[in-house]
DNA sequence: CCGCGATCTAAGCGGCGCTAACATCCGGCC
DNA sequence: GGCCGGATGTTAGCGCCGCTTAGATCGCGG
């Protein structure tokens, strides 16, 4: 965490009360765009608007993010942080591989339907090229080759190529969450239960796969 | 196609030569940001360099486009167009109802290769949104459920859901294509010769599924 | 040949991202 | 305790942007 000033602005700051510092600025930016660009969209926030609302001047902003993009670029790390709390949640509720790779398919879906532009801002160019999402991305990847491997060894998986698999099976999961948060007209205005019984039965066909030859 | 102004200024233009009404303005327009959205980005262009290079005042393009989003929209139908274009044209190559759609998969992610911004764009929220995609995505639906229907009707496909399997098909490839096009760290810098290696590869395995049970 | 609608220009409004120069304040060091 | 340096604010302003309005120019149909 932040170091916090002692006397900075509190949750019970007096109403007229305007002091020089405001104690946690970034934090305080950092909030109301994550909530701004939750809402509107990208497009709908300005360092002006944010400096505004936060009662501070300007320029002040630019103290704690060099440029705009930075900013975006911290709300997408936010994001893809809470979708690899929620991935990292339903996976210790184990099962077998499959079973296992199923629930992290609809976690992940569910977070596309209930927060779309999040979901877009963390795949988006620049933040996908900054440092911290690179990580964790392969961190993941290597737990579900870790995953197919074992899935393999038990005889459920067959004994293709590791990566292809667990590349081709993130690609429906990806691609499901994308049509989903993208209002893909073949998917739009799905509530996160419809994603869920969706997400489920993609996945199930490609356990069962699509060819019969 | 538009009218053109007899008068207008063909390819043939003088260098000096000036007038009053430029006469193709708005193909002017579409082309020089259709290419620089191709190769900077959405964010790089703007109205007034649009106008700029094309020689005109800085409120002319507004006669054409009624705002900028409108024009972001007209490139994104004709990325779109495009890119239906080119799915017809590997689909008339005909075989059996899943060489089919793996060949379409592969010009669809070879399309996210070679224009992964134009890509993005035609799958943003505001194109989708437009009447145009709308339609043609419809189209290629039937098209493709038809398809499967055909292919279970050869006994080549499990009966399951016609809609599921194509929305499962078309799942998978949108999540390569995306991924690639978005520079995912799992499959960057792919040319087009590997993404459609990789697209093959996805969708055998999709064909012949990834659980054993 | 003329007038009317389509197309363009000039000028300007308010907002934006960002910078520079200066003000204030906090924490740490003697 | 006092002071001093760096972190964090402020004001002012530059240049660009999207977009609008009012008027100039053009070219086509009656």
């Amino acid at each position: 965490m932040l170091r916090f000033a002692g006397r900075g602005a509190g949750l019970g700051e007096g109403v007229g009360e305007k002091r020089y510092h405001h104690g946690n600025l970034r934090e305080a930016l950092l909030e109301a765009a994550f909530r701004l660009v939750d809402e509107e969209g990208p497009e709908a926030i300005s360092m002006r608007a944010l400096a505004r609302e936060a009662g501070v001047s300007s320029a002040a902003p630019f103290r704690h993010f060099p440029d705009k993009q930075v900013l975006l670029d911290a709300i997408a790390a936010k994001a893809g942080a809470e979708i690899d709390r929620r991935l990292d949640e339903v996976a210790v509720e184990c099962g077998d591989a499959l079973t296992q790779f199923r629930a992290m398919t609809v976690a992940y879906v569910r977070y596309a339907a209930e927060h779309p532009v999040l979901f877009g801002l963390v795949h988006s160019r620049s933040a996908i090229s900054g440092r911290f999402l690179g990580q964790v991305d392969d961190e993941r990847r290597l737990k579900l080759i870790a995953l197919i491997i074992e899935g393999q060894n038990a005889g459920l998986i067959p004994d293709a190529d590791p990566e292809l698999i667990a590349l081709t099976s993130e690609a429906l999961t990806h691609g499901l969450a994308r049509m989903i948060a993208d209002r893909h007209p073949r998917v739009r205005n799905l509530d996160s239960e419809e994603a869920r019984k969706l997400a489920l039965a993609a996945t199930q066909l490609l356990q069962t796969g699509i060819g019969l030859a």
